[in-house]
RNA sequence: CGGAGCGUAGCUCAGCCUGGUAGAGCACUUGGUUUGGGACCAAGACGUCGCAGGUUCGAUUCCUGUCGCUCCGACCA
């Protein structure tokens, strides 16, 4: 491609509305430009990065074993009824009325479609296993979109979907996907890694994200360096002891706190009750029932195993109006040893189990009860892991402590189970002659968001550093005089055309600009390697081969393309 | 949806406080001089100051509303 012939639009200075390096980059690259919050135009050389990772997915995908398949972004609001999720997923869905007032849902992911799909089409284990794919555009009503292609609310993504016979054998299934996510994200050159994840909506019993370490995620990620645990901090857990038990103290106190709300002025003069000795007392609406939480003072309750643990489709803390009448007293003075409604559930942190000679709030503003044992003055519901983990923590599986750091989620693989399979009827007819829904697995890679992290990855001061697999263009030939008769022209036209040849993927910036404008561009746009051609190095039979992440060398002439080849294919 | 901030040329921003009809740098066009790390000179083109209403003789400027954008939170497959 000649430089003048496309359009790469760079930026010296970036948008302001831009944060992360990321998406300035983007923007100051060239790669793409914003028509809407969260919806973004591909230009022609953000289109070709966004190709070559969509072609990494796919050449894995099929080594895998799944098939490509293009499912319609437009589905029918009747099988997201029947999934259940019309009403579960309705936040984030993006809905469209058509002429006669029917009702259509733009396609967030296809977990609804292929399963009516298989459904149809699938009657016999000989039809099995079977592993589905389309990359393509998807749609969520996000509340929030960030950070350029980070959450979109139009985006790209490769979704598959797979359909065994048993359980045993859609694990299988699912440890194909997770090998072969692990390659994809190798070949893109991204430092992802594994981590356990809740499963969230789309439901499932067990799931793996991969994550990009980046300050600029979205999501923390726990992690121990001497085992290799990892898990998203919404699941999460680690080897923090229970509660240690006292000598079972007398019966419960009740003792006045005038102004003491928070658990911290409790912990002080003239209280002195440690954080870690309080049960702090949380009242949540899910689904429009009020429950109530038991967490130690000095931890923190995680939203997403709640909703996890109870099987709540949405949980919200409760208001100051709610929970007055409902328990006595406002915030602050809440506890559940008494005058606690009996339709009310509570749940307590396994962390407290046992734990005895606790203070915790009397439901009567301004008072506090001590030495509460809680299995013997309060009526637990169940128990449950509810607290977030924190750095340090001993690690569940070996003891050493845990770390935590940010990180981008690019892909996401879930073992679904039955789940959409019986709701929507996909069954099959077993070698027994018996009549089985299909064991499922869906597994997703956020393609673009995917193209945002490998930059949040790699770049300078200067600009990107692509790595070679995913670079709109490996090589890009800068010669400093761009006159159709200069030596240095007739070299660069004649590199392309050998380059070319030989199916690298270069660009000749032809512009008739200032060395400095094509050095400075170059850099920033990230090509791996450039080959400059100006009149000191040929004057001395030389040219200049300078990869974005190396040192420059002067290669004779002859020798150039032989280097440039040699740099490709490492 | 709650909190904060911002909307002035393609981009980055000044002007607004203290009302008098709009500016700079970069980018763009033409000509010239330059030519190994974002050149220089000259001339030029580019604006419904987000939109609507109000106050005023007069509003980019003050007030109200509204829309959009960004960040934090909530939410998130």
């Amino acid at each position: 491609m000649k430089w003048t012939q496309t359009l790469i639009p760079t930026l010296r200075e970036a948008p302001n509305d831009a944060e992360i390096a990321s998406h300035k980059l983007l923007l100051r690259a060239g790669l793409i430009r914003k028509l809407a919050g969260g919806v973004y135009t591909f230009l022609p050389l953000g289109l070709r990065t966004l190709r070559k990772v969509e072609q990494i997915i796919r050449e894995e995908m099929d080594r895998a074993g799944a098939v490509e398949v293009l499912m319609p972004a437009l589905q029918p609001k009747e099988i997201w009824e029947q999934s259940g999720r019309a009403e579960t997923a309705s936040n984030v869905l993006f809905k469209v009325k058509d002429g006669s007032n029917r009702e259509w849902f733009l396609s967030p992911t296809a977990e609804e479609v292929i399963t009516t799909l298989a459904a149809g089409e699938i009657n016999s284990y000989r039809q099995l296993p079977k592993n589905f794919y389309q990359i393509s555009t998807k749609f969520r009503d996000e509340i929030r979109p960030r950070f350029g292609l980070m959450r979109a609310k139009e985006f790209i993504m490769k979704d598959a979907y797979s359909f065994d016979t048993t359980d045993e054998n859609a694990m299988a299934a699912y440890k194909k996907m997770y090998d072969a996510y692990t390659r994809i994200f190798a070949r893109c050159g991204l430092k992802a890694f594994p981590v356990e994840a809740d499963t969230g909506v789309i439901g499932g019993n067990y799931s793996h994200e991969f994550m990009v370490p980046a300050e600029t995620g979205e999501n923390d990620v726990a992690y121990c360096e001497a085992c290799g645990y990892a898990a998203n901090i919404e699941k999460a857990t680690s080897g923090i002891p229970k509660t240690a038990a006292r000598e079972v103290g007398p019966a419960v106190e009740k003792f006045a706190t005038p102004g003491v709300v928070k658990i911290e002025a409790l912990s002080k003069e003239p209280y002195k009750v440690a954080a870690n000795r309080q049960i702090k007392t949380l009242v949540y609406i899910a689904d429009s029932k009020p429950i109530i939480i038991l967490i130690r003072g000095d931890d923190q309750l995680n939203e997403t195993k709640l909703i996890a643990k109870t099987g709540a489709v949405a949980v919200r803390p409760a208001t100051v109006e709610e929970i007055v009448p409902l328990l006595g007293a406002k915030p602050g003075s809440l506890g559940a040893v008494a005058n606690v409604p009996a339709d009310v559930k509570v749940y307590a942190d396994e962390r407290l189990q046992g734990a005895n000679d606790m203070t915790t709030g009397a439901n009567e503003d301004g008072f506090h009860f001590k030495h509460v044992s809680i299995e013997r003055d309060i009526k637990v519901s169940a128990w449950f892991d509810l607290r977030t983990v924190t750095a340090g923590e001993p690690c569940g599986k070996c003891g050493k402590p845990l770390k935590i750091r940010r990180a981008i989620e690019v892909g996401h693989v879930f073992k679904l189970g039955t789940k959409y399979s019986e709701k929507l009827n996909a069954t099959f007819l077993d070698v027994d002659g018996s009549r089985k829904p299909a064991v499922m697995g869906c597994y997703g890679i956020g393609v673009t968001r995917t193209l945002q992290a490998v930059i949040e990855q790699g770049n300078d001061k200067d600009g990107i550093i692509w790595p070679l697999s995913v670079a709109p263009y490996q090589v890009c030939i800068t010669p400093l005089s761009v006159a159709p008769e200069s030596e240095a022209m007739k070299l660069a036209e004649k590199f392309y055309a050998e380059l070319m040849a030989k199916d690298v993927d270069v660009i000749l910036d032809d512009r008739d600009e200032r060395p400095g404008v094509k050095f400075k561009d170059s850099e920033l746009v990230g090509f791996p390697i450039r080959i400059g051609l100006g009149e000191k190095s040929l004057a001395k039979g030389e040219v200049e081969i300078k990869p974005r992440n190396g040192a420059m060398q002067a290669v004779r002439t002859e020798d150039a393309v032989a280097v440039v080849m040699a740099l490709v294919k490492a």
